[in-house]
DNA sequence: GCCGTTTTCGGCCCGACTGTTTTCAGTCG
């Protein structure tokens, strides 16, 4: 049970509480619960321990702070069952359909009689739903496209969800004696955004009590087949896992196979055809058995490089392995040194409680110094328009840049930027006036509302605002969220070509929700000689993680460590930002731009 | 249900959009 877990059951609670008609503010209350839990620091464990810690968090309070306990403890929450009994069957698919709240949901129930998202289907396509008062044809129009949306998000789970199923999997059977090696391989491996499995790859001579473990851990929660060397489970989050047994010998090419793509496999193993081999999971074999030169050679495969080698392939990171150019650039000896972890000196776009984050600049700062040893963290908290967020007028920001000021004066280990994330407001112009840009080290410039533009307005939108001179980078540039939200109409070519032409940096947004921009476009970004932030865009020091969600990105968009700004020292990034604010002013001088 | 306090009740964020209305309710962020 994790913070995450109890967080969305008070969002639940809410939900239901709203369904069978209860006062506004109790709703509010338990959404705010849910919120503050989640962005709390502290892990769960420390909450629970201690008495009366968990009533210390402002928007939990005795009440809640039981249910919390009784969920935390029992996995129930008699509340919770009490509400889920009078909701309708299929309640927790229902309320994930956009544009279906609680209101529509107690009328479609009560007049209806839906239970299931079947049933309303149905009831949609019947014409039933359009008789209901405040039901009309793009409402039941909206509500179908709804039901598909969360049809194919099903079964689907973001990375750090099945990362962390995975790991504690991993970690229970490492301590097996007859574990030779382990990897997780799969889609995990690869680090796509989104999973719809876990693959767990063990070498063994001895397969029985690493399946007899396997199928005893307490994440498991039914077995839906097992053999000798291929057991698949299902967790008790819904997820299925596939553990896969085999022996020593053939762990390299098992973890090659299991890694995928399936189109990066079928491309190799085209490839090892022509050069004379067969590829599969259980090795590289000479075509002609005979040739004994051959098979001495692979006799030396013992990691996965050693396949790609005996390929005449450069070896390729499995962020890449996706078939989109990889094979033939290792060929050539032309695959990029990917940025990584240790190439990172500074983070860029965080939050703290001055407006919609958990924690303080101070504890932001000192987390950023000793979880990844950061030079410098730039802080860019909501602006004015964000009123939802508690975004930051002109004054308070200028008491927030104060702050950091005297902060930077006590401490030398790790520099404070002062930032913003400027709304773009639907006319394309920022939230904050040019002046008291003008003084901000950092500014992160994104869309919060109006999501609805037309295709060409919103790029339009987007265009305009980074001819702005301030604005240095442009965050979460498709605004979806995984999972639940599309993004919005958007020419990601025109946005692109402008950030190219106005030196904007543009963002990859490290929150496991967004990961925005999308691995798939930065190779375009790239081409046009854009350059790369990856930013946490934390709300919490929890939220620091997300460096390394986004640099997951950056590595399976092809990025280097020359792409990516926050592998500049601070000097140098402070000299870039203020060379492409000239850049833009001067841009602006031509009268593309004025500043307003 | 939670918070704050001039401390045990009174107030709790709010604007925009959408689709349905004929002045507004529901949803979303």
């Amino acid at each position: 049970m994790d913070k995450k877990q109890i967080a969305n059951m008070l969002e639940e609670m809410a939900f239901l509480l709203e369904f069978h008609g209860e006062n506004v503010f109790k709703i509010r209350a338990f959404q705010n619960a849910a919120r503050a839990l989640g962005n709390a620091s502290e892990p769960l464990e420390v909450l629970l321990e201690e008495p009366g810690r968990l009533e210390q968090i402002k928007g939990i309070g005795k009440s809640i702070a039981a249910n919390i306990r009784e969920y935390a403890t029992t996995g129930r929450c008699n509340e919770l069952e009490e509400l889920r009994k009078k909701a309708p069957k299929d309640f927790e698919n229902l309320i994930r359909v956009p544009g279906l709240g609680p209101k529509r949901l107690r009328v479609l129930v009560d007049e209806l009689g839906i239970q299931t998202l079947e049933q309303l289907e149905r009831a949609c396509r019947t014409g039933e739903v359009t008789k209901l008062p405040g039901f009309g044809e793009k409402t039941v129009e909206k509500l179908l496209a709804g039901i598909a949306q969360v049809r194919s998000f099903s079964g689907q789970w973001l990375f750090p969800q099945g990362w962390e199923m995975a790991i504690k999997i991993v970690e229970d059977l490492k301590s097996l004696r007859s574990v030779k090696r382990i990897e997780i391989a799969g889609s995990l491996r690869r680090r796509k955004e989104v999973v719809r499995d876990i693959d767990i790859l063990v070498a063994t001579t001895d397969p029985e009590p690493i399946a007899a473990r396997f199928v005893a851990n307490v994440l498991v929660q039914s077995v839906v087949a097992q053999g000798d060397t291929k057991i698949s489970v299902v967790l008790t989050n819904g997820m299925q896992a596939d553990l896969r047994m085999v022996k020593p010998d053939a762990f390299p090419f098992a973890l090659q196979y299991f890694t995928g793509s399936k189109e990066h496999n079928t491309h190799l193993r085209a490839r090892a055809k022509k050069l004379g081999y067969r590829l599969n999971e259980y090795g590289l074999f000479p075509e002609d058995e005979k040739e004994s030169a051959r098979a001495e050679g692979l006799a030396s495969v013992r990691e996965e490089e050693d396949i790609y080698r005996a390929l005449g392939l450069q070896y390729v990171p499995p962020e890449l392995r996706e078939d989109l150019g990889e094979i033939e650039a290792a060929q050539k000896g032309e695959l990029p040194t990917l940025v990584s972890k240790e190439d990172y000196r500074g983070i860029l776009h965080c939050h703290t409680n001055w407006s919609d984050g958990a924690d303080t600049i101070e504890e932001m700062a000192r987390q950023a110094r000793r979880l990844w040893n950061a030079e410098y963290i730039a802080i860019c908290d909501h602006s004015q328009s964000a009123s939802y967020a508690r975004g930051l007028d002109p004054e308070r920001l200028r008491k927030q840049l104060q702050t950091i000021a005297s902060m930077n004066k006590l401490s030398t280990d790790i520099v404070v930027l002062g930032g913003t994330e400027c709304d773009i407001l639907p006319d394309g112009s920022l939230d904050f006036p040019g002046e008291v840009l003008d003084q901000l080290d950092f500014v992160v410039v994104s869309i919060h509302s109006h999501f609805n533009m037309s295709k060409e307005q919103m790029t339009q939108r987007i265009c305009r605002a980074l001819e702005h001179p301030c604005a240095d980078v442009l965050g979460h540039v498709s605004g979806r969220l995984l999972l639940m939200r599309e993004p919005y109409a958007l020419d990601l070519d025109k946005v692109l070509d402008a950030a190219a032409r106005c030196r904007t940096i543009i963002e990859i947004n490290g929150d496991p929700y967004r990961l925005d921009l999308d691995w798939r476009f930065c190779r375009a970004a790239k081409e046009r000689g854009i350059l790369f932030a990856v930013n946490p865009d934390a709300h919490s020091v929890g939220g620091l993680r997300n460096i390394e969600f986004g640099m997951n990105v950056a590595r399976k968009g092809w990025l280097t460590r020359s792409d990516v700004v926050n592998c500049l020292s601070r000097n140098d990034l402070l000299t870039l930002i203020r060379e492409n604010r000239n850049f833009r002013r001067r841009l602006a001088g031509r009268g593309t731009y004025s500043i307003s």
